[in-house]
DNA sequence: TCACGCAGAATATGATCAAATTTTCCGGAG
DNA sequence: CTCCGGAAAATTTGATCATATTCTGCGTGA
């Protein structure tokens, strides 16, 4: 067919993934609002792909739970009853103290020195109000401690869950500011340092804990 | 285009659907061997479907963890290393106790009936050597359950921890044949017919430790 | 109120392009 | 003469697109 547009392969990602990890931040960061429709054709126009490559990455996404398949054809960002977001508390209290216990067996200086300047950075938004930069600077910070845990089965599942309370947080964060966001990671810091698994593990329960209750709070 | 085939659109559930089922049955119950490559243009032949469909179940499979992507766009049954099989065994360990102790809340004598029904038919599964029967029934067996705790995150996040490990523990119920499975359900029903929830959790622990276990042993 | 059709969106197909693996073939070293 | 790399053709496989087909939802009119 002699000229297709063609627009140049961009680079070596392929397209599916580019929009996966797009529409993946629009969901984690709260650029959807829950309960929105998400529609294969307002994706093409606004990503500006193709049909096929939006339709890979909304399975996937509808596959990780980040985003919810209705039973006719529709998809939309799932809203959370608290019968979920109880789900979603369980869940995170299951896996995520863990994660932080393994992550506190191996610590290093080099490494809390990482993770403290997140938390810096944390702090600095918050204090400036910048809830776009928390929500940011809080997902790297669990994000890099999971890293550390190198356990890579357990931290995709985290991921999951995060992303389905993502639209949630952002939610209650627009509501309520970043005033009443005060971060439980300096326990979590010292007890890394001191490659304590289980003080690890225990302020992890807690930061999950009040992180939740937050969410719940907002119904 | 006047005469295309026109296979005639089966009934009302989409391909994509009925492929995804189709291949995670396959996984689920070891019809695909560990390390085997999947390719889409050989399932679009042995399963009849269009390239679109098989491609959009594989995505969903990889997403969760049932098939693996390599870095060079091929797609391969996972392989269980030492590290992986450990992980798995934690995840298990903190999920399906706390599920078992959910569906033991409000467990009803008919529901125990079932899962006794289901429980039979795998001793005598095992009994015969049918190794195949043995691994449905097994399913269907924990899926029940799950469906009993009523808590459809934590049984997705379950679901996709048994896709996992499906392949391998089909290899080592072909190698050891069906001799070496005691199942531990008879102390869970005990707990679940009590509504123990502890006590479901624990036996549920050991089911899971012991499982895990087998499978450790063959690498 | 309900049936019917119409618009719009999703699903599925086959063609086409790009990338990676496999095969083949050749030259040099042993 | 045989055998072992290594490069390049050839084949297989994946990615993307344009288009046809089907389904859902909604408005219209009886």
């Amino acid at each position: 067919m002699g000229e297709t547009a063609v627009a140049v392969t961009g680079a070596g990602i392929p397209a599916h993934e580019r929009v996966y990890r797009r529409l993946r931040d629009m969901v984690l960061f709260g650029e959807l609002a829950p309960g929105q429709p998400v529609t294969i054709q307002g994706l093409v126009e606004e990503l500006d792909a193709g049909m096929t490559p939006v339709r890979e990455a909304l399975r996937r996404l509808t596959a990780e739970g980040a985003l919810d398949a209705m039973g006719n054809r529709r998809i939309a960002v799932p809203v959370l009853d608290p019968a979920a977001l109880e789900e979603l508390t369980e869940a995170r209290i299951a896996l995520e103290p863990r994660l932080a216990a393994r992550a506190a067996r191996d610590m290093t200086a080099e490494r809390v020195g990482g993770l403290r300047d997140i938390d810096d950075a944390l702090d600095r938004a918050i204090a400036r109000g910048d809830v776009g930069r928390y929500l940011h600077e809080n997902h790297r910070f669990h994000a890099e401690l999971n890293r550390f845990a190198d356990a890579p089965i357990l931290t995709a599942l985290v991921d999951g869950l995060w992303l389905r309370f993502g639209p949630s947080l952002r939610v209650v964060c627009g509501q309520t500011g970043t005033r009443n966001l005060p971060d439980r990671h300096k326990d979590l810091l010292h007890a890394l340092e001191a490659r304590d698994p289980d003080a690890a593990a225990a302020a992890m329960q807690a930061d999950v804990e009040q992180g939740m209750e937050l969410i719940l709070q907002s119904l």
